[in-house]
DNA sequence: CCCTTATTGAGAATATATCTCAATTTTAAT
DNA sequence: ATTAAAATTGAGATATATTCTCAATAAGGG
């Protein structure tokens, strides 16, 4: 079975670039982390981990993933972004909470949808989007 | 026939605060202008005019203009914004072309639907929200 | 092993936006 | 008009996230 790395390493490759420890250890952990890190929290973890990738290439290496496709990026909307990894999941997009930060997923395939028409009818070929909602969670919500 | 400005000055004075010629200033201009302005734009606009309104009061009275429902935040996805006022608008949503940075406006009532939905499944109360494409517009599209 | 090219780390630089606080302006009450 | 209380302002400091610079290092092919 393919893991996630081993195909951010044949981008890496096809693209005749190297394969680094530090570009193996950045990309297992977020393929191994489930939620919604940012870069700062990212490059924190790597260092208990004993990983002494820096700031700039953490941030390097965050673009590469993107670009390959096997993470996605997600603006926090406060000039954050944070990273998930795409295996498994279906697009999805996002419901923030200004209150406790946390973030949350919701699966509407007939916005995707509506998205690319609109693109088609204006002629405009989409790299990317980002659907953020912002406001209260549920929790913070009750406790307002 | 009321002008945008002078509702404005309504919601301000409603607060207890007062109608200052800076907010005056700031707001004639974002209400007359028909761009996606960012405040760096607009402070600069606003210099040339021979208003003298500092940075930070343009950045407070942005805040208070979009508070009062006049006027629409837009984030870039660059870490900027860019503001523009709703007057005669319905909502709608952003394509952002990464190559020239121009802003195109496209509506779609269904999505916003589709997003209420799932905010009320999810329990979550929206206080706002975000949808932008990133791609290639028509134009920039063709000559790439 | 050597050469070329890619990558890295440390810190400087950039960019956007927010904060601080003394001085000024506004408004309402006298 | 004066005045007092409260809001606002400007200038610059600060915060934060990210990108850039560049010399030193590491990778991989021949």
């Amino acid at each position: 079975m393919r893991t996630e790395t081993s195909r951010f390493k044949d981008y890496i490759e096809t693209k005749g670039l190297y394969f680094t420890p530090e570009r193996q250890c950045i990309a297992e952990e977020v393929f191994s982390n489930h939620k919604h890190l940012d870069a700062e929290e990212l490059l924190k973890i790597l260092k208990t981990k004993g990983s002494k990738a820096s700031r700039a290439t953490v941030y390097r290496t965050l673009d590469l993933l993107v670009e390959s496709g096997l993470v996605d990026k997600i603006d926090l909307g406060d000039g954050r972004a944070a990273y998930e990894h795409t295996a498994g999941h279906t697009h999805h997009d996002h419901l923030i909470c200004i209150k406790c930060g946390s973030v949350e997923e919701f699966e509407e395939p007939l916005i995707e949808q509506l998205q690319d028409w609109a693109c088609e009818k204006a002629g405009f070929k989409a790299t990317g989007h980002n659907l953020n909602i912002y406001g209260y969670c549920r929790s913070c919500n009750a406790t307002q």
